[in-house]
DNA sequence: ATAATAACCTGAGGGC
DNA sequence: TGCCCTCAGGTTATTA
């Protein structure tokens, strides 16, 4: 469910929790993710969480005798609640506070992950060998050109992996082709550099919109505080197959492409 | 090395 | 109502 500013807009919301308590303790009710929860998960209990942060969709909860690293897959969604909240379906992860709150996890497809590493958490073999993070300044219209030539697969599954640029999943990989005017079918290594500058743009700028509207909600994702995300209301192509172009009026097509569902207009994207 | 496919898992929705 | 099929925001592992 979450990509980028899913991710983004959750650590943002659990981070002041976080950071001005204590664990008090870590229970698990299914450690069967997309990889077992390991035990030492535990040595979370009694620390202080110093900093929350987030690299690609991984949110990273940093003591100081080590760091947790939390991923949401297609389903997982974290909220923020009384300590004495019932759990209920798929809460499989609760994290209690001191200061009587805890962070819930609700996973119900088991794609996400928690792990746990007492090294530097760059440089888990998760972490180790991702591309630039699409908001910052090593992500650039010439890095993307450079490193698409000659590359034969379509752009939007070449876009999409994470060892290119990392975060941008189905639903912004879909908005940021169509605001380029871009066919997502195109051979990566036959986008002009012109056309990378632009993609480039509109991926930052469709990440950073999603973001200040707290990100987007199709069915279950949800905010710390149970609220959804809003820019569902602005997606331009995604989940819209068969209706009208938002530009033109031509109907939208869909394809498949790395076995994923491709919305596009085939008279603005080129 | 690159590209395409299968796999992990549950739930929702459509067709019959 | 129930069964079968397809689809879903991600990523790794396996195969050509």
């Amino acid at each position: 469910m979450p990509e980028l500013p899913e991710v983004e807009v959750s650590g943002q919301g659990i981070a002041p929790y976080l950071t001005t308590s204590r664990v008090q303790a870590v229970v698990v009710r299914n450690a069967r993710l997309r990889w077992p929860i390991p035990a030492e998960i535990q040595q979370l209990v009694g620390q202080h969480i110093t900093r929350v942060w987030r690299r690609a969709k991984y949110l990273l909860l940093e003591c100081a005798n080590g760091t947790a690293i939390l991923h949401l897959g297609m389903s997982g969604s974290l909220r923020v609640l009384p300590a004495d909240t019932p759990a209920g379906k798929h809460d499989h992860v609760d994290i209690v506070l001191a200061s009587g709150k805890l962070l819930r996890l609700n996973d119900p497809r088991r794609f996400g992950a928690l792990l746990w590493t007492t090294a530097a958490p760059l440089t888990h073999p998760l972490l180790a060998k991702l591309g630039p993070e699409p908001l910052s300044d090593d992500f650039q219209a010439a890095y993307l050109f450079a490193h698409s030539r000659g590359r034969r697969c379509a752009i939007k599954p070449y876009v999409m992996d994470n060892h290119v640029v990392v975060g941008v999943g189905n639903i912004y990989a879909s908005e940021a082709l169509f605001n380029a005017g871009i066919d997502p079918r195109r051979a990566a290594g036959s986008v002009t550099q012109a056309q990378c500058a632009r993609l480039v743009a509109e991926i930052k700028t469709v990440l950073a919109a999603a973001i200040r509207q707290g990100g987007t909600t199709l069915r279950d994702f949800s905010r710390v505080d149970g609220k959804p995300g809003y820019f569902v209301q602005q997606l331009q192509v995604y989940g819209r197959g068969g209706q009208p172009c938002p530009q033109c009026q031509t109907t939208l097509s869909e394809v498949r492409l790395g076995q994923r569902s491709s919305v596009f207009c085939p008279h603005c994207q080129q």
